[in-house]
DNA sequence: TCCACGCTACAGACCTGTTTGTTTGATACA
DNA sequence: TGTATCAAACAAACAGGTCTGTAGCGTGGA
């Protein structure tokens, strides 16, 4: 028996909750939210469908919480490479397209998340989707946070172009070739950033 | 009775055939194909079922039938917008972006089909997926004829940086203002050309 | 004792695709 | 003109499966 890992937490509730979450968000990644049914995520799990139930009162609730993992997975990743560059902001957005970049030419990559979920539901309220927007949006404010530091004219432009090739890239990965993504995202970058000054 | 429209055509084969497709071409894209199921289909289209499945074998033929209509649609436009800017390479490209632009920012705006189903089918080898997938490569061949009526030094490059771009806006109508994305796109455009000589 | 968990079964809706049989309308031939 | 034939449409039930979500029951640890 896999009795979690050793430190008693305060019960096992945190570990099977986190690992209907962990399976969902593999198999939604990589399968499609729709194609994806809540008898396939318990028996992967290996969990009651009672307790996937307990801890996420419908599908739709689960799905946000899948959205909002990978948000926060997301800038984590973020603000770590930020960390680095505080003081160069060129540096840290080169460090961000190489990292989005590398991502994005992984061989199982198959699109942002938050995209993909927008893309499967129309419905603009439905709770999952507010999460992906909440995360575009997000995007954006950073972007100009980082075009701000860059001394361009006009930063808000800027970070609505750098957006638009991010998301981009995001979607693209079926016509890029193999490491392109990298190359492709740092030359635009800068020449954006040449003509705004 | 509603019987056709007036003149006997062949067959009323054709109406029937064009009825289901474009019924369901109006669904698939308002609603997500997963979500509308073929029986809904062939109620909004006044059809019987035998017949949907008499012309279009499974519902993902219908599915690719879909985005093969919408690709013939896409690139329909383009000739035409073409057409009137032959001897103008860059005034072929800010047409383009304009009507593309201008579509991203419709109320109902809900995304490229291709890139949509891309997202809800994750299997690479489903029918809709190699008509999605041609979609994209035919965007970045034409894109690289117009590169290289412009001059710049490296066209392949430069093919690129538009398909992001113009990728990037599709999936991006959530966090663009109303009216943004055409001079955005313009924008861009003129600063990648101008970077790229 | 309490409560989270797992297991099994179920309800009711929906899904794709098939089957059976009827209606309609055009064409060919007498 | 009358009639046989054929293709394609419609209608409606059905098969076999999946979906989300609920309910009952047993168990094991605090």
């Amino acid at each position: 028996m896999t009795k979690s890992a050793a430190k008693a937490n305060d019960h096992d509730t945190v570990d099977v909750r986190d690992r209907i979450l962990e399976t969902a968000s593999t198999l939604f990644y990589e399968r499609g939210v729709r194609a994806v049914g809540v008898d396939l995520v318990v028996a992967e799990a290996g969990v009651a469908k009672t307790s996937l139930y307990r801890h996420f009162g419908t599908k739709d609730d689960l799905i946000a919480a899948f959205l909002a993992r990978e948000d926060e997975d997301f800038w984590g990743t973020w603000d770590g490479v930020a960390e680095k560059h505080k003081d160069d902001a060129q540096a840290e957005l080169d460090a961000h397209l190489e990292w989005i970049g590398e991502r994005v030419g992984r061989p199982n990559y198959r699109g942002c998340p938050q995209i993909n979920v927008a893309a499967e539901f129309p419905e603009a309220d439905h709770p999952a989707r507010k999460v992906a927007a909440a995360h575009k949006r997000e995007m954006r404010r950073r972007l100009k946070g980082i075009a701000e530091r860059l001394s361009v004219r006009r930063p808000d432009e800027l970070a609505g172009q750098l957006a638009l090739l991010i998301n981009g890239a995001f979607v693209s990965s079926q016509v890029l070739e193999a490491g392109e993504a990298i190359p492709l995202l740092r030359q635009t970058a800068h020449a954006l950033i040449a003509a705004g000054r």
